[in-house]
RNA sequence: GCGAGGGUAGCCAAGCAAGGUCAAAGGCGACAGACUCAAGAUCUGUUCCCGCAGGGGUCCUCCGGUUCGAAUCCGGACCCUCGCACCA
């Protein structure tokens, strides 16, 4: 039968939001289990690799809700930011992508009109991410709770928390350079190019100018991003056909491009264009070098680009290859030399200066590379290799030569450090921000670097801040166990983070200067919290313009008196304590789950707010963190739109099977592709489970037989497993356990011809409320056919327990298995159809043995004190030889046994009785008669010898 | 570049922190058998090599090391993925 996933869905996740299960109420005295995952941000339709997160915090919080817990599970949407102005743009212009994407999930043609604006973007994503999303899959979230970081309710929360962090002295100003257009002020430089028409991966460079000073008192100002080369200088480059000016900065005049004066009017405070300065009439006159004071001789060149730094160049030819290059060319070019009057002489005094010592190269590696690579010309476009090449090298692995005085033998790295700090006081040199590549607003103009003098940042940086966080993630549940130990590098290098910004964004405004909005990362840090609060705003028992600092306190912080709060909010006292009582009961959180981009972004923050902010008891308890689900070619692309619909792909699986999908495929922390023939896949089992248990459930009969204990054992030791798996969170071994090993134990026992309608009963009641946590409507179906009263999801699991005769049951199993793996490996190889088989159990003495070399607590047991007990009890002088020789093999097998498997195999048991008891089933199984016999019962057929083989645990066989 | 993670049998994927119980779970695929008129589905078995008695050999990217013993620890090489801050 194909069962109608789509229907058993509909119909239950109907049921249990009727009933209500899902809301969370606090009940004092009763443990709880407060989970949440990183809310989404607002960008766009979801695609199905988002909701392995999602889903997985769903399977945790269902099992801790069935193993005692009172749990809290709330979901909400981050809006903060460019995601949904962007998305608006776009659907404005009747940008083609979007409006398709929009189409193929099935958003109505009236609809898509609405979605110019941001507004109703956030209105309409909301409404997509709750009922399309989560709800269809089931969550047990209480959806009373949902919150929008620009609902007004939200905002005042946030201005709360930056009056927290400000009067904890953490918000900290200071200027602050960041890319921006002219017209539309800050954007967002990203691969993903929200803002931005082109240039996305470009990278803020910070250029060292370096003075040069001309003898008419201007300075001639290049842009470097290697300032310790200055100790190679030989000459200067202009470009004859660039357009510089003057300008004047401070007290000193400048010469760049315009362009780069363009870029300085953004970033430096006192600073005038006074004209434009001729370049080609600077070419063949000289310049003194900052720091050295060296001379140098000014070049013409074509290459140095108006667009990159200054537009002015110093030129290192032991380290540049461009450079030397360049000099190669003025060698040979006699027109340009003799128009700008440079002499040999002038070339002679730009011969390379060795400068750095770097290892595999001489001691002018620019010289040397040219040669090798065979570059004569400017216009080769080897040359950009040769120049990261001699870059590479020479920056990470170069040591100063003592041509460079006091710097001499330091590591490039240090001496750049060094040099730039130097020359910066000394004020022989400045800074400039610039971005590697070419960036162009939506709007069409150019993306700068501009100056933000009084930017505000949240002190990430603050070391008792840093230090007790790093002390809580000791504390913590961190998963994976590779993150619990990062995360304390990770705070320890997080340095102060913008917290606000400028231009137009969704957002709070700052509560100390409207002009700002609160950053995106900043507003998304403390929020778990609200949820508690969330719930009587949306009930509109408190109201959001009323929320004020004392409120917040009152009800976060335990600050306050309940009367005067009353009073200034207007709130009712019962509720004020009603929403303070709930903080104090869900509060700390228990575990937030988030993609692995979380790791070095959201959680520690996420972690250092809550400490900056709240009282010690309330710092959260857990993060887990999830790989991902990706396409098959690469990351499925939430900017670009999901492979396929949510909705589309629970309608075509079905929910239950891309559950058990994202629970089994694979471990949580590691990325996997997604494939529809996996997941049918699992569709496919969950209606082969459904089968199996219906089949189970038709049996009627009453037979008893020796399997039936072992079923109920076997149900012990798997919960005991069970619980042991989710205790680590691994929901991925447990549901291989419930539906793969869980199955497989249950046909095995049909096999064996167990056949008792009550073991049967027992074991499926216990079995299928394991599923609910990776599928439970399925679970609930199940439970509903076998005449259970709703809801499974509401019951309890078993613990499980593993006693002796849980441990006999299994060791007795565990027998037969062993005893038919030889049987069938005997069969294959000797290709024999058996007549007859001879089984033939280890004799009294050997099992004594094995017994005493259990027992022995030492993890190798003592050979000669097994001899010595074993010819006390066995006189017998045909043993005296085969008792040392078998002593040795035990004492050796022994010590290689776990713990455990010592412990069920001490359970000892009757090896002739149990395979006697399976005698009639060993018959059916190998197609001829079985006979079981001690090995030292003479009446055993062995014309062979086979008996001497026999070992506890491995009795010997004789197949004819 | 800096920081982090990874490379396991035809494919996917456990195992690796606490080395031995690992020829290495589970799934998919393939092959065989049962069932069936047949196909599909289902169930059972096999799926590195050798072996007519339950055994042996060679394996966990590559090279080297530690150890009685390494998929697991250490060093090196090659390749892949992710994050690097105002996109969230």
């Amino acid at each position: 039968m194909t069962l109608n996933f789509s229907a058993i869905e509909a119909k239950w996740r109907t049921a249990w939001y009727n009933a209500k299960i899902n809301e969370s109420e606090p009940r004092p005295g009763e443990k709880k289990f407060f989970m949440i995952f990183a809310y989404p941000g607002v960008t766009g339709y979801l695609h199905v690799g988002h909701m392995r997160g999602y889903t997985f915090s769903d399977a945790v919080v269902r099992y801790k809700l069935m193993t005692g817990h009172n749990v809290l599970f709330p979901v909400g949407t981050h809006a903060t930011g460019n995601g949904a102005i962007s998305f608006a743009r776009k659907v404005e212009r009747q940008d083609e992508s979007v409006i398709e994407i929009l189409r193929a999930n099935g958003c109505p043609e009236g609809t898509m009109s609405r979605l110019s604006d941001p507004l109703e973007v956030v209105r309409f994503f909301n409404n997509v991410y709750v009922n399309d999303y989560w709800k269809r899959f089931g969550f047990m979230s209480d959806w009373r709770r949902f919150t929008c970081t620009i609902n007004p309710d939200y905002s005042r929360f946030i201005e709360w928390q930056m009056r927290k962090l400000k009067s904890e002295g953490l918000l900290i100003q200071k200027p602050y350079f960041a890319a921006a257009c002219i017209e539309h002020g800050p954007v967002a430089v990203d691969a993903s190019e929200t803002d931005i028409s082109k240039g996305g991966n470009a990278e803020v460079l910070e250029y060292v100018l370096l003075k040069f000073d001309l003898e008419d008192g201007r300075k001639l100002v290049a842009a470097t991003l290697r300032p310790e080369t200055v100790f190679g200088l030989t000459n200067f480059w202009v470009n004859p056909e660039v357009e510089y000016v003057d300008v004047r900065v401070g007290e000193e005049i400048w010469v760049v491009s315009k362009q780069a004066a363009e870029k300085l009017k953004l970033q430096k405070d006192d600073m005038e264009v006074k004209g434009s300065a001729n370049g080609a009439e600077l070419i063949g006159r000289r310049c003194r070098a900052p720091f050295t004071g060296k001379m140098l001789a000014i070049f013409p060149s074509l290459l140095c680009d108006p667009n990159v730094g200054t537009g002015l160049v110093m030129s290192v030819p032991s380290d540049a290859p461009v450079d030397w290059i360049g000099l190669v060319e003025l060698e040979r070019d006699k027109t340009s030399r003799g128009k700008y009057g440079i002499t040999d002489k002038m070339l002679q005094d730009s011969q390379p200066v060795p400068i750095i010592k770097t290892p595999g190269w001489g001691p002018l590696p620019a010289v040397e590379i040219t040669e090798k690579m065979g570059i004569t010309s400017l216009s080769d476009p080897k040359l950009e290799d040769a120049t990261k090449e001699i870059y590479k090298s020479g920056f990470h692995k170069g040591v100063m030569n003592e041509a460079c005085g006091d710097f001499a033998g330091q590591p490039v790295e240090r001496a750049k450090e060094a040099m730039r700090e130097e020359m910066l006081s000394s004020g022989q040199a400045d800074l400039l921000y610039d971005l590697s590549e070419e960036v162009l607003c939506r709007c069409g103009n150019r993306v700068l670097i501009k100056k933000i003098p009084d930017q505000w940042f949240i002190d990430y940086a603050n070391p008792a801040l840093t230090e007790r966080s790093k002390e809580q993630a000791l504390t913590m549940k961190i998963l994976p166990r590779e993150y619990y130990e990062n995360i304390q590098g990770v705070l320890e290098w997080y340095r102060e983070r913008a917290c606000v910004r400028l231009g137009n964004w969704l957002g709070t405004r700052f509560p100390f200067d409207q002009k700002w909005i609160i950053e995106a990362i900043a507003d998304s840090t403390l929020y778990p919290v609200y949820y508690v609060i969330s719930r009587y705003a949306n009930e509109g028992l408190i109201t959001a313009e009323r929320m004020d600092e004392g409120f917040f306190d009152y009800v976060l912080l335990g600050r306050g008196d309940l009367e005067a709060v009353a009073k200034a909010t207007g709130f009712s006292r019962e509720v004020l304590d009603r929403v303070r009582a709930e903080f104090e009961y869900w509060y700390p959180l228990d575990i937030n789950l988030g993609g692995k981009e979380h790791m070095t972004v959201h959680f520690p923050v996420f972690l250092m707010n809550h400490v900056a902010v709240l009282r010690p008891q309330h710092w959260p308890r857990g993060i887990i963190v999830n790989w991902y689900i990706t396409a098959t070619g690469g990351k499925i692309s939430k900017s670009k739109g999901g492979a396929q619909p949510i909705p589309d792909a629970a309608e075509r699986f079905g929910v239950d099977a891309m559950r058990l999908f994202y629970a089994h495929i694979a471990s949580l922390y590691v990325d996997v592709a997604w494939e529809d023939e996996k997941v049918e896949g699992y569709r496919d089992r969950l209606e082969r489970l459904w089968n199996l248990a219906s089949e189970l459930s038709a049996i009627d009969t009453d037979a008893v037989t020796e399997v039936d204990a072992w079923l109920a054992a076997r149900m012990q030791t798997r919960l005991v497993r069970l619980h042991k798996f989710m205790a680590e969170y691994d929901l991925r071994s447990y549901a291989n356990d419930v539906y793969f090993e869980i199955p497989q134990d249950m046909r095995w026992y049909l096999r064996r011809g167990g056949k008792n309608k009550m073991a049967i009963s027992k074991a499926l009641e216990t079995w299928v409320p394991l599923m609910v946590p990776a599928t439970p409507h399925i679970a609930e179906e199940l439970w509903e056919r076998m005449g259970k009263a709703p809801f499974v999801s509401t019951a309890q699991l078993e613990q499980g327990s593993i006693t002796d005769s849980v441990l006999i049951a299994e060791a007795k199993e565990k027998l037969v298995e062993r005893l038919m793996a030889d049987v069938s490996e005997i069969l294959k190889v000797t290709e024999m159809r058996p007549t007859r088989t001879t089984i033939m159990t280890a004799p009294a003495w050997k099992q004594d043995m094995f017994q005493d070399a259990l027992a022995d607590p030492k993890s190798r047991p003592d050979v000669s004190a097994l001899i010595k007990s074993a010819m006390a009890r066995h006189q017998s002088p045909e043993l005296k030889k085969e008792i040392p020789a078998f002593a040795k093999e035990i004492a050796a097998e022994v010590a290689k046994m776990s713990p455990e498997d010592r412990q069920v195999l001490g359970a000892r048991v009757s090896e002739r009785e149990t395979l006697s008891g399976a005698k009639e089933f060993l018959e059916a199984e190998f197609g001829c008669r079985v006979d079981v016999f001690s090995a030292d019962d003479p009446a055993r057929t062995d014309p062979k010898g086979k008996a001497r083989f026999a070992r506890p645990g491995r009795p010997a066989v004789f197949i004819e």
